[in-house]
DNA sequence: AATGGTGAAGTAATCGATTTCACAGGTTTC
DNA sequence: GAAACCTGTGAAATCGATTACTTCACCATT
């Protein structure tokens, strides 16, 4: 067992002539600007003006101070450039999970956007919990969060009015569109999921279920239903009860809502789900259950994960533009953070690809 | 496959109307102690004191003080706190890249763990590149990272010395032993892989192949190389060059991988793959080329994801506790931070999940 | 030679929270 | 009744980097 953070109290030699003097530092502390400054025969002014580029610093003076500060290996203090700056340069972000392929390709994209913009992505996750997303919200700025980006726009009203209060740039991202009051970037999820539907009674179906991620404290999640409902009754058609299954977005009860689905009499013949990851199991269970699909079900997801196009038979999706979405959200954010105007909301496109999860309504 | 629109290369905009005022940035309106004081009619080290639960401030002060902090809606400002403190309550980790489940659910896992220790997550990725794990850790370093998780042990003789230097809680994961100088939580690699190929050869595979990940910078993928190998080699067989080939981890490239391992004549029997991403491109692929899983191939893949018990065939691979891990990964900063002495070395069991993709080599 | 101008570098105030030390007021002890 | 002793509170030093302001050196112009 041993101490990660070790340090030893005394020198570990006594005689002098067994240091090897790489660097005199005062015991047992992270080297500082001062440190610098002595080490190179320069004031703490001129250290802190090569390190930040400031053109006015001589050629000699300025690899001096690079040289003082590669030998000590010298980082500026976070704490204390913040306080100065009044800014800390890390963006906060919080997701419902991320154990779901849509939002690691996210957390990527808005990491490496911010990157670009010299700064560093704070994760959190809620759980769907919009009491834990308050607090990680809390506690993203106590870090010292400068902005944050949050998925939809059905935060508490202690989030919201939090968010007012300390007037923190913020974007509201996958939905759209949103109050008038909200940055979002995002696209209308009941609008969305409708071409899914549409496409489905253009084929023939009738009998058309719905797999649906759960909508508590999920605008997104309700939006799809919505569309659903909508798009079926505008051709006279309707979302009955039974044909209405809510699961988590895991492949395991992806499965079982597809078995509660087909359990119907009549079965439906097409089903539309809340996302891949439903729609993934749901295309699982059907082959499992021996239910040939496109042949006697038809399968429409909702996001374009990468492997809906590699599964057998291949997703017939909703695709979202899942990077470009998060990276504009990105831009909104460091836009705002140095000072430039932001659209209020942006839109992105959805469309449908066909691939080889649908077909035409079997006759029976 | 058919896409019902063209996708526009640029995001549809919202017209200019729509535009905004900068979103506000704290323009020295955010309160500090000292507002809160006054609004209290307290000091300044009395609020302190309030905040940070110190016992000794009578109980009507105290109601005082959180009534202001309240009021006011009062946040600690992170940069003080961390230079007073000189800590941020910040963890920072690197992963090569996000766009897998496995480092996923590690994020989950270490977020979940950090956030009961009252720390938050700091992420950044590198690409598999070392120079940029080296500018990464850098980086979250600046921002104010306490302690740092890294994957595996390779890394630049520039970020080792940086580490060292700086005497930074540093934890190394999915790598296990490592240098006796670094505090590891993982697993031997070699030995790990080597139980699915001795499964493979029990089963009378004597061609076996392998598909492995990107070994270049990653002593992981080298490792499972490496025990492919040696356990061909116990059992007087070896790897030859075209039974090898590497991929990176993505789904379209795993399945190029396949075709290339299946052109070999005579082809294998069996296929260990570097991870189950990898598998599941072979599985796919090996199902688009009407190669019986398991009639006549074998797959083993590494992870176990939450896919693979679900694909069909259902993956036999090699079951990792990466939850448990990364969770004592979090458990081990977050004891060094807290001055606890912590184990330097250990080990999580990796064992063989029998599912659907494995089975007797087939008779010619 | 004196003056002004220019640019480079240093001095010191500043950001906000914490904490040591000091002190006022009240209580206990002899 | 005075000394010793808490206890709760405030004043002020402190952490490290930035930057407005100041100083200084050197050169060009008159």
């Amino acid at each position: 067992m041993v101490s990660l953070h070790e340090r030893p109290e005394q020198p570990k030699y006594s005689r002098a002539s067994d240091y090897t003097e790489p660097m005199a530092l005062r015991d047992g502390h992270q080297p500082n600007i001062e440190d610098v400054a002595d080490a190179a025969g320069v004031s703490t002014a001129t250290v802190s003006r090569v390190l930040n580029r400031h053109a006015s610093v001589g050629a000699a003076l300025r690899e001096r101070v690079d040289a003082a500060v590669s030998a000590l290996g010298y980082v500026p203090h976070a704490g204390a450039r913040a306080l100065k700056l009044q800014c800390t340069g890390t963006v906060g972000a919080i997701f419902p999970t991320i154990d779901n392929a849509i939002f690691a390709t996210a957390i990527d994209a808005l990491q490496r956007r911010l990157a670009e913009g010299g700064r560093q992505l704070l994760i959190a996750t809620s759980g769907y919990d919009p009491a834990t997303e308050t607090r990680q919200a809390v506690n993203l700025v106590t870090r010292g969060a400068d902005a944050l980006a949050l998925c939809g726009i059905w935060q508490s009203p202690a989030l919201r009015q939090f968010l007012r209060q300390r007037e923190l740039p913020t974007v509201h991202v996958m939905s759209y569109p949103g109050p008038p009051e909200l940055v979002c970037v995002g696209f209308d999820n009941a609008r969305a999921i409708g071409l899914g539907v549409r496409y489905l009674m253009d084929m023939g179906h009738r009998r058309i279920a719905m797999l649906a991620g759960l909508t508590a404290h999920n605008d997104r999640a309700a939006d799809r239903v919505t569309g659903v409902r909508r798009a079926l009754q505008q051709a006279g058609l309707s979302l009955a009860d039974p044909y209405l299954q809510e699961r988590s977005y895991a492949l395991a009860d992806a499965r079982d809502g597809l078995r509660a689905l087909m359990a119907n009499s009549p079965a439906p013949t097409a089903i539309v789900c809340g996302n891949d990851v439903l729609a993934m199991g749901a295309l699982l269970e059907a082959e499992r259950l021996g239910i040939p699909v496109p042949g006697r079900l038809s399968i429409v997801g909702f996001d374009d994960l990468e492997m809906a196009r590699h599964i057998r038979p291949a997703l017939t999706t909703l695709h979202v533009p899942t990077e470009r979405m998060w990276r504009s959200a990105a831009d909104r954010l460091v836009d705002a953070l140095e000072q430039r105007t932001v659209p209020r909301a942006t839109e992105v496109e959805v469309d449908l690809v066909v691939r080889e999860s649908t077909g035409p309504v079997p006759r029976d």
